[in-house]
Order: C-alpha cells, then sequence, then structure tokens
DNA sequence: AGCACGCCGACT
DNA sequence: GTCGGCGTGCTC
C-alpha cells in the first residue's frame, strides 16, 4: 500500500452548516479515499453521516482533534470535479451552504444518513452467484427481526463500527433498500402514516389519556385534531392520518409530535405510494423538418460556434420539439450526453412519450417522484459512460431541475425547455437555485452550448437575446398551417351591468361552448383559483373565517364540506352559523374551479364536465386518467387551474375561456404582467390543433388592458418592449439583480424590532438600494409573522462583495442576544 | 439540522 | 427533591 502523508479529509456533510469538516484518514484506508467519494463520519456524539470528501491533504487542523473516518463506501468518486465547481457557485450565488447543496444534489439512495431506515426486500430472489456473507446474513436478519430500523440503531445494536459498508453490500444486490422520510416538497415513493398507540385501542382508555394532557395543552391539541380527522372512521384502531398533513393542520412542532409519539399515543408507520416504469425501444425515426424548421434548426448549429446560449422563440405548436430531436440525434451520433430539462415531469408526460418514441432506452428520466433505485441507477449510468461504452443506454437524461446535478462525463449539449417557466427556481428548502441559470453556468464552465425553448421567454432571456448576449432563433410559424385561434377580450363589467351573465359566462363565451358541444368539439375552462369560494362571509355582520396560523382567508371546499387554509392545510367544518354573530346567514364568495364546475355541469346537463387542479389529482393515476379521458374525447369540458397550461396537446379544443384575469392582472409583483400574457398566450395556444382554427375568450373587467391587448394580438415583442422599458424605469431585472430578505418571528412586535434593526444596518452599507422592510401580501403563515426587505444592485457591482456585506450584517443582526429567533431567510433572483 | 446541556415550573 | 417542558450552543 502507497502510505500517503495526506492523512487529512476535508468533508462536506448533509447538514445547512457553514464550512467543512475535518477528520484523520485511518491507517488501514490510507491511499484509498479521494475527492468525491463517499465516507462514513461520525458528526458529534452519535449521528452518522455518509459525507463527500472534497480534499485530502496532510495540514493537522487547529485547536480541534480530528474524528476518524469509520469507512469509505466508493472505490471510485462519484462526482467530478465539475459538480464541485458547480455546487460552489450555487452555494456562493444562493447563498447557502455546500451541505444543501449536496442534499439537493444527490439522490437519496447515495445519502445514507443514520436516521435513514432500512427494510427488507420482500421480492428479493436468492442469486447462487451472489453468496451473502457470515456477517451480512447476521444484519439481515435483525433487519427481518425489527422492521423499518434505522442504521444509527442498527449501528449501535450489534456490529458496532463496520455496519455501513456491509449495508452498501446489501443495498447493492438488491436484498434491502432505504425507506427515507419524505424531505421534499414532492409526493416521494413513501408516506408517513400516523395511527393511535396500540395502548390506547379502547374508548375509555382513549378518554383517560386525554386527562393525563390536560397539562400538555399542545400535545391535546394535537391528538384531538387526530380525532376529529378521524371522525368518519368508527374503529380507533383505523383511525389513520399522514404525519406531514397532522403537522401542517396543527402548526404545532415536530417536538409536540414526538412527545406523542415517545407517551405510545400515537404511533406511526411507512407507506408505500406509487411507482412508474420506462424504458421501451425506439418506435420511430425522427420526422424529416419541415422547411421553416430546417432553417431554424441551420440557425441554431450557425449560433451554437458563436454563442454559450441560444435562444430559440418559437410559437406554440411551431413543431420545437422535432429541431430538439435533430439536435439530440446529432449529439447521440457524436457519443455525448444530453440533458433537456423540463419544468414539471409529472405535466409534460406528453413530451416524455414523444422523445421516448425516438430514442427509447437511450432515455434516462430523473425525476424526484421516481424510486431511489432508479435514480441511483441513472446516476451511475451517467457517471460510467464514456464515448464507446456499449452500454448506450441513458444517453439522454430528460429530468426536472436537480438533474443539473448528475455526473456527467461527456456532457454535449443543454435544452432548456420552456425555459419561462418558473418551477425552474427552487423555493422552498434551500438551496433556492435556478435550474435555468445554473444550467447555464455549467455550461459555461464545460464550454457546451444551452438551447433555451419556449413561445413566451422570460423578459430576462429576451433582453439577453436581443442584447447580442445570446443567439436568437424565431420560429413564427405553426408548422402544419395551423392558424393561431382567434383571441377575444369579453367586459365583465359591462356583461353585469347588463345582468346577461349565465353564472361565470358572458354571453359570448356562452355561446362559443354551445355551438362547439353541438358539433363534439371540446372546451376548456381556465380558473385560477382551485376549491369552491375564496372566501365565505356572514351576511349580516361581514365576519369571515380566516386561518389560525396564517393571515388568509379560508377557502369553502364543497366536496369535503370543508373550509382549507392554502398555505397551511389547516381546516374546520363548514359552520352552521356565523362565528361572531351567531344569526347571520353565511354566504359564498367567489369563485374556484370547483363551483365553476359544478355550475357548468348545471347550465350544460348534457355535457360531460370533469376538473383539473390540485384537488382533483391528488395521486398520479388521478391526473392521467383526467387526460386520457379528455384526450379520447371523453369528456366535453374541462375546468382547470395552471395545470391544464403545462405543454399538452389536444386535438379538438375548439374554445378556451379564460373566466377572469382579472386575478391574474392585478397581483402586487413586478413579474405579474408578464406571467399573466405567458399564461394567457399558453393556455391560448391550446386551442385549435389540426384543421380547426380555434376560439379564446379572455373574460375581464378591463379589456382595455395593455396586456390583455397584446395577448389578443398574439404581439410577444410588444408586451416584452413595454416590460423592459418598465423593468428598466423601475429598477428591475435584467437590469438591477434583486435579493429578497425575509424575516419570520412568531412574535410580531419583535419582528417589526429587528427588521427595523436589520433595515437600518443594511441602510448605512446600501443605501437607497435597500426597499423595505414591508409586510407581504400575507402577512403571516404557520404561525410566523412576515416581513421582507428587497436588495436592488446594480449589474455592474460587484455582486459577490455586496453579498459578503450583506451577509456580515445579517449575521450579527442574528448573533444579537434578543435577536435569537428571528429566521432569516435569503432569495437571490426571487421569482 | 440534531442533540446535549441547563434552566424553570408542576407534581409523586 | 425530580421530571419533563423548552431555550442556547456546538458539532471536525
Amino acid at each position: 500500500m502507497n502510505n500517503s502523508l495526506e492523512n487529512y479529509a476535508d468533508v462536506i456533510l448533509p447538514l445547512p452548516l457553514e464550512g467543512q469538516f475535518t477528520y484523520l484518514i485511518p491507517d488501514d484506508l490510507n491511499g484509498k479515499i479521494a475527492p468525491g467519494m463517499r465516507v462514513v463520519v461520525q458528526f458529534g456524539v452519535k449521528k452518522f453521516y455518509s459525507a463527500i470528501v472534497r480534499a485530502v491533504h496532510s495540514r493537522k487542523p487547529e485547536n480541534i482533534s480530528a474524528k476518524l473516518i469509520e469507512s469509505v463506501l466508493d472505490d471510485k468518486p462519484i462526482l467530478s470535479e465539475n459538480c464541485f465547481l458547480l455546487w460552489e457557485w450555487i452555494a456562493s450565488y444562493y447563498y447557502c451552504t455546500l451541505g444543501e447543496v449536496l442534499k439537493a444534489a444527490l439522490p437519496s439512495g447515495l445519502k445514507l444518513e443514520s436516521e435513514t431506515r432500512i427494510s427488507l426486500n420482500e421480492t428479493y430472489i436468492k442469486n447462487e452467484s451472489e453468496q451473502l456473507k457470515p456477517k451480512e446474513i447476521l444484519l439481515l436478519e435483525i433487519i427481518r427481526e425489527k422492521k423499518g430500523i434505522s442504521v444509527l440503531e442498527l449501528n449501535n445494536t450489534v456490529l458496532k463500527k463496520g455496519t455501513l459498508p456491509i449495508l452498501k453490500e446489501l443495498l447493492r444486490k438488491g436484498v434491502i433498500y432505504i425507506d427515507e422520510e419524505l424531505r421534499e416538497n414532492y409526493k416521494a415513493r413513501t408516506e408517513t402514516i400516523v395511527t393511535l398507540g396500540t395502548a390506547i385501542f379502547s374508548e375509555e382508555k382513549l378518554l383517560r389519556t386525554m386527562d393525563l394532557l390536560l397539562k400538555i395543552p399542545k400535545q391535546r391539541e394535537m391528538l384531538q385534531l387526530f380525532l376529529q380527522e378521524n371522525e368518519d372512521c368508527t374503529s380507533l384502531k383505523d383511525k389513520a392520518f399522514p404525519k406531514k398533513a397532522l403537522l401542517m393542520k396543527s402548526g404545532a412542532s415536530l417536538t409536540v409530535f414526538n412527545g406523542l409519539v415517545k407517551k405510545e399515543i400515537l404511533s406511526v408507520f411507512e407507506q408505500q405510494t406509487d411507482r412508474l416504469e420506462a424504458g421501451k425501444e425506439a418506435s420511430r425515426a425522427a420526422y424529416p423538418l419541415y422547411p421553416s424548421q430546417q432553417i431554424a434548426f441551420n440557425q441554431i448549429e450557425e449560433s451554437f460556434t458563436k454563442n454559450q446560449v441560444t435562444l430559440l422563440h418559437g410559437v406554440t405548436s411551431s413543431g420545437k420539439t422535432e429541431i430538439y430531436i435533430k439536435l439530440i440525434e446529432k449529439c447521440i451520433k457524436e457519443e455525448k450526453q444530453i440533458l433537456y430539462l423540463l419544468p414539471e415531469i409529472g405535466l409534460t408526460t406528453q413530451m416524455i412519450s414523444r422523445l421516448l418514441e425516438v430514442f427509447g432506452k437511450q432515455v434516462g428520466v430523473y425525476h424526484s417522484r421516481f424510486s431511489d433505485a432508479e435514480r441511483v441507477e441513472i446516476w451511475n449510468k451517467v457517471l460510467h459512460f464514456h464515448p464507446g461504452n456499449p452500454d448506450q443506454t441513458h444517453q439522454l437524461i430528460i429530468g426536472t431541475r436537480s438533474s443539473i446535478f448528475l455526473p456527467f462525463s461527456n456532457l454535449g449539449l443543454i435544452v432548456v425547455d420552456e425555459e419561462h417557466e418558473n418551477s425552474y427556481k427552487q423555493y422552498d428548502p434551500a438551496p433556492r437555485y435556478h435550474a435555468r441559470d445554473s444550467a447555464i453556468v455549467l455550461a459555461t464552465m464545460l464550454k457546451i452550448p444551452v438551447l433555451l425553448g419556449t413561445a413566451t421567454p422570460a423578459v430576462e432571456t429576451y433582453f439577453n437575446a436581443k442584447s447580442g448576449r445570446y443567439g436568437l432563433v424565431e420560429l413564427n410559424e405553426r408548422f402544419t398551417q395551423i392558424e393561431l385561434p382567434e383571441i377575444v377580450a369579453v367586459d365583465l363589467k359591462r356583461a353585469y351591468q347588463r345582468k346577461s351573465m349565465r353564472s361565470y359566462l358572458t354571453p359570448e363565451l356562452f355561446e362559443e361552448i354551445t355551438l362547439a358541444l353541438g358539433k363534439k368539439e371540446q372546451v376548456i375552462l381556465f380558473q385560477n383559483r382551485r376549491g369552491f369560494s375564496p372566501f365565505i362571509e356572514c351576511k349580516s355582520c361581514g365576519w369571515i373565517p380566516k386561518c389560525a396560523h396564517c393571515d388568509v382567508s379560508l377557502t369553502y371546499h364543497k366536496n369535503s364540506r370543508q373550509l382549507v387554509c392554502h398555505y397551511c392545510g389547516y381546516s374546520i367544518y363548514y359552520p352552521a352559523v356565523c362565528g361572531a354573530c351567531h344569526s347571520g346567514e353565511l354566504s359564498n364568495k367567489g369563485f374556484g374551479t370547483e363551483k365553476i364546475a359544478e355550475e357548468i355541469s348545471a347550465l350544460f346537463p348534457e355535457a360531460v364536465v370533469e376538473r383539473l387542479d390540485l384537488d382533483a389529482t391528488r395521486s398520479k393515476k388521478a391526473f392521467q386518467s383526467i387526460l386520457q379521458r379528455f384526450d379520447r374525447g371523453d369528456t366535453d369540458i374541462l375546468v382547470g387551474t395552471q395545470m391544464i397550461t403545462k405543454g399538452l396537446d389536444f386535438e379538438h379544443v375548439r374554445v378556451v375561456g379564460i373566466l377572469n384575469a382579472d386575478n391574474l392582472l392585478n397581483f402586487p409583483d413586478f413579474r405579474s404582467h408578464e406571467r399573466s400574457y405567458q399564461l394567457m398566450a399558453q393556455v391560448s395556444g391550446r386551442a385549435g390543433r389540426r384543421d380547426k382554427r380555434g376560439k379564446v375568450i379572455i373574460q375581464t373587467s378591463q379589456p382595455d388592458h395593455f396586456i390583455i391587448q397584446k395577448v389578443v394580438a398574439n404581439d410577444y415583442e410588444g408586451m416584452y418592449n413595454q416590460q423592459i422599458s418598465e423593468r428598466k424605469d423601475f429598477k428591475y431585472p435584467p437590469f438591477y439583480r434583486m435579493i429578497r430578505i425575509t424575516l419570520k418571528h412568531r412574535d410580531l412586535s419583535e419582528l417589526d424590532r429587528i427588521a427595523r434593526e436589520s433595515a437600518e444596518a443594511l441602510r448605512s452599507r446600501f443605501g437607497s438600494r435597500l426597499l423595505g422592510p414591508e409586510y407581504p401580501a400575507i402577512g403571516r403563515i404557520k404561525l410566523m409573522y412576515m416581513k421582507q426587505m428587497w436588495l436592488k444592485l446594480e449589474r455592474d457591482l460587484s455582486i459577490s462583495s455586496a453579498k459578503r456585506q450583506m451577509q456580515v450584517m445579517l449575521a450579527s443582526v442574528k448573533a444579537r442576544d434578543k435577536n435569537k429567533m428571528v429566521q432569516i431567510v435569503v432569495d437571490v433572483d426571487p421569482m
């Protein structure tokens, strides 16, 4: 063994902690550890993590004694230096720790953590060539006995050290699998379900427990909520509720919940959700390009030689996908990898199936909804890809934003489809990164081209294209000569004054729907609100039920007879009488998709009406089947939220109705007009495919509004020119960079004080570049009051030094004794 | 982020 | 007295 002097390793831990930690490499691992490998380390008294080695060196850390590395999990790095460069860029640009980037970057199968739960794979088939070693069998027996045991527990019970490498072997052989609690904002494979503890399966014991909890009000409250959620379930034993929802609804902390579990009043188990399959043979060749497509293709190729980034601005139905396919085909021939980014995979299955048709097994789909095993498999395929490799599967990766972190070794092209979509920006857990912008940074590091494609570019992107920073290719022709739909704005106010409204439909829209139904053609109705009505109000005293944890009114969901908070999930039953004056009658105000679907059914009793929104598509299957029924023509009218805009192509849609454009336009945000345009233009793009010209009716009380006019005229340029001059006048992106600082606190007056304090500090350095602090439109969410500030920094200002100063100031505010309880969230380039 | 440590109020 | 609730500080 080569005995290297480099016996220290700096590692990145999957934690939101600043900096790296140095561990001592034990003699038997000397020379076997390199940057990019995973090692198991102990951190703190009892926690074990798999960390990523960033560097190996011989510098003894000062003032601290380094712990020993427990073991190595890889014999080759699973990350390249390029990956680290991207991680470091994201951490510094988006103001977060490397550990947070690590968590976003690695699929959970590669993140063995000590709280990770291990389960036996019941479907494992014994393989003669792969005999299990005695230690592996020993471990397996324990796992078989204690289902869902955690890595930490395993570590402490039996073999002490050396458990993790054995687990890793068992994992590789497929004998066990990892059951990680879901940390993503998306539905993952498993869900934690809460039931009553076995000790209180009788009514009498339950009552006694309630009495015991009298002194612990928060725990009692949570138990009551749990019981209330299960009212219609008669057997105590069968009462069950998802843990996440319980925590959200109660607004209480995990500590409260854990208290109940510890006392065995509640117990938890993991429930499997759904799975998906992929990887069929290719079934068709790429279609030849139409002349207009061929011209665009040539222009793109030309642009790639001169520009890092190229924007393909093509109207809906201009055949962008076939151009992508040709570009991808070329890259595949050159034996390079391709990354194809999509905003939301669940919502664009049609796009995936088109790429699967042409590229078959060369496609890998990478998405947080797919199983661990599959994601790890794609990770490894991407890692081990090299030219001449006989295994050509997964050369083309289709993925959502997190696929920018895959360890590409020979990437040749990145396509960002629907680049204007704001779901490319991650918001909830840090890193708050933008996948499009990060992909451009990655491409710059790798010196490869990026193609951005959309019918409605983001203003920032179009500005970059117009000013020559990006190449620009325009495709203005719909490829089968389908006419663009006729778009009409209809005055809602006038229709109301004339009392000519039929439910929520103006006479114009009503007539179009009647005509379409007569010809067995389909209708899409768009409304930006789900639920039945956005709020209810007492007719005599004006009382409006509000969420107990957030500063919003509760939305009425008729289906469940409940009033629901769309921010935290809190819900109550529809009150019988007014909660304030106890006499008034309650009336439903406003309308959401649920109410529209109901009223439309009444207006057109012969039509089949379906709803496509978050409530109707709780399960993945529901989403698919609603779309299938609409595609087959079983459904006549589809009522939906934004969901219906996402790249769905339907053949027979004759009419698209936007029921109320005002909700979109009146949003208090500098991007709201741009977003409204994009949304309405995208919804309109659903109308009229093939041989029929579609019709789009926009109902609004401001038919002369500039944005409405631009949508009607299908004038993206006009919208852009007006927006860009506004952005310039009011110092918004792309002329200025924005950083949003959100302060959160349980106590309102404390929040105000701290906000004042930090604004003062920041203003001393940034002057008028700092805006706020102000209360956001919704001043309180999940019991936390919020206040926001914005930094607007000139493009040419050194952003890194500005950010460093901001960081120092915020840290010193938080460091003050009285300010410990404030949460500070920094969002760079907020959406 | 977790988790130990330490402080405080309510009980056998 | 001490048990469990919750605020502070440290983790290579």
